[in-house]
DNA sequence: ATGAAAGCGCTAACAT
DNA sequence: ATGTTAGCGCTTTCAT
């Protein structure tokens, strides 16, 4: 039953049917001013009856400037990256631009090739969320292909994000003032650009008097969260709150509190952070912190079509402030 | 800051460089044979110091058959479809394969823009999950380009997909075990290829000499579930179970069932499909069926490369069989 | 091992 | 309103 696809049928072709040059078919499906009305339903027509369908491959090697966005996200299983994607195209498909994803191999480490798939395929421009290279990698980067980090700032380089010393801080200060004394922190690698969490979590904690109690895991996921913070319930002054890097990681530190017998929050405090779905499910309800993620990708939109259309407009720098998302799995420590 | 990015260095500029011919540079780049170790790192320090990068585009134009696979993803914020990426990019990435990523606009509807920029891109073969239109339109389809259907059966096409009937059957009965008399469905909108688990439901109810309650959402999501699902626990004769077309929806049905002072198990059963990540956190611990749906990924990427290397080879059906997840959303109803 | 040359399907001046 | 023409950057016979 599968015929065989030979040559693809081409503008060439529908132009030798209706009659007309290629030129007429090339405008007259770009919708570019400068055909007939008559001509162009014949051309529509005979394009129907052969099968014809645009080759975007050709399209942008024959175009001088490419009209296509590249998104780059770290991973799909954490709901931001999805939110961050859902607000992109949201800002980007009114406009004619097609949209290329392309999702990051490793998690927790650098990520060579995701990159270099988006600059093959010629996108006019790059949104990353997130990057994990160092500071100097993505300005190099950007010197290739304009580039819009996102949930990060980078230094010359036009950046969507959101307050993470603000959001931290909102969420440190929250179990302090529930009266917990011993907090502890569960985080990825230690990457450049991503140390705002829990450098103003180690700040408060000092300012606040306490001792500051870092768990790094091997990279941002819920998995790694369970695996490195079993060490955390083991000792005998364990931690009466924690709060994680992410919703993902905090998911999974509460996984293993209950392995340990802990029920979150009568025997631990949880903070979160994202205020992802599964936040806010009952059962759940896990504090946490709102970046307002789809917002950020819609910031982020906006901003690489502003950066397509101006490529010598100076450095874009736009900041959210996010919100702490106070639900019941956050209480004063038992006594 | 910004460097004013005029033409794009090509082979042709590279080869200039080294002092040989562009074939040379082509094939040096494709890792082809006939070309001397000599020249080719010579070539590959030229490109790195030019700053070449290779450009897909006019690759895909000028070789023949295309070397892409296209992913159609019907809704990330459904796990599912999540895994079925992980499970084809697996499957695909020891190749040279590119994956194009196209994710659905609408998530209960029809559409057509996603596909189509899929053919646009010229894939070699789609891997579509999940399609919702009809199967005339799938075939129709599969016939301009090779088509793997995924999660969903079509005659005449590629399909990788799972015994929903069999898995509709396992919930639905563990749920008639359990003692309920009144069990319910929610599902979303009704598409030709996705009423195995419905129908399946209304049989085996039938056959208990029951009555089906079958309740339609706007689409498959979580929201659209919470919505219809809020016309259930009204009534005096509410169901004491539900079963879920998925997980997200199963969600959904718990939100608003808590909203009711309804309490899982206690008040309600409730079973979901998919087995998500999120069903076997503590404290959701949802009863599922689980359809593999990284292996169904798996097994979908190694199908469309099969079918990439032989268009003519025979219409290929895989069938995973699905199995239960009993947890604690489930249990005897209260009397 | 290396090179010359044709052409992939399309866009975009530039003509008419 | 319509047609002519010259590429875009690459792959790929076919020569040498």
């Amino acid at each position: 039953m599968k015929t065989t696809r030979a040559r693809s049928i081409t503008q060439e072709d529908v132009a030798r049917e209706v009659g007309v040059s290629r030129t007429l078919v090339s405008f007259a499906f770009r919708g570019a001013p400068g055909v007939s009305d008559e001509t162009k339903q014949a051309i529509f027509d005979a394009a129907k009856l052969l099968g014809y369908s645009h080759n975007a491959a050709a399209a942008d090697l024959a175009r001088k400037q490419p009209a296509t966005v590249g998104l780059f996200l770290l991973d799909l299983s954490n709901e931001v990256y999805v939110d961050v994607f859902s607000g992109v195209r949201e800002a980007i498909s009114p406009m004619k631009k097609r949209l290329i994803l392309s999702v990051s191999h490793s998690r927790g480490s650098i990520d060579e090739g995701s990159l270099s798939s988006l600059i093959e395929a010629r996108v006019g421009v790059i949104i990353a969320a997130t990057l994990l290279e160092p500071d100097s990698q993505v300005q190099e980067l950007s010197r290739t292909v304009p580039l819009i980090s996102v949930t990060r700032r980078v230094e010359g380089v036009d950046s969507v994000y959101s307050n993470n010393v603000a959001g931290a801080r909102a969420a440190v200060e929250h179990l302090l003032r529930l009266g917990h004394t011993r907090i502890a922190h569960v985080t990825g690698p230690i990457h450049q650009g991503h140390e705002d969490r829990r450098l103003t979590y180690e700040e408060v904690i000092h300012k606040a008097g306490l001792v500051p109690q870092v768990v790094y895991a091997q990279d941002y996921t819920q998995e790694a969260a369970r695996q490195a913070a079993d060490q955390l319930f083991g000792a005998l002054d364990r931690p009466t709150a924690v709060f994680a890097h992410n919703d993902e990681m905090a998911l999974g530190v509460r996984e293993i509190a209950f392995v340990h017998g802990l029920e979150v929050p009568r025997d631990l405090s949880l903070v979160g952070y994202d205020d992802s779905r599964i936040a806010k499910l009952h059962g759940i309800d896990l504090t946490s912190v709102d970046l307002h993620a789809l917002e950020l990708g819609r910031t982020a939109g906006i901003t690489a079509l502003e950066r397509l259309a101006k490529p010598d407009f100076p450095v874009i720098d736009r900041k959210l402030e996010p919100r702490l998302m106070v639900r019941s799995s956050t209480a004063a420590p038992a006594r």
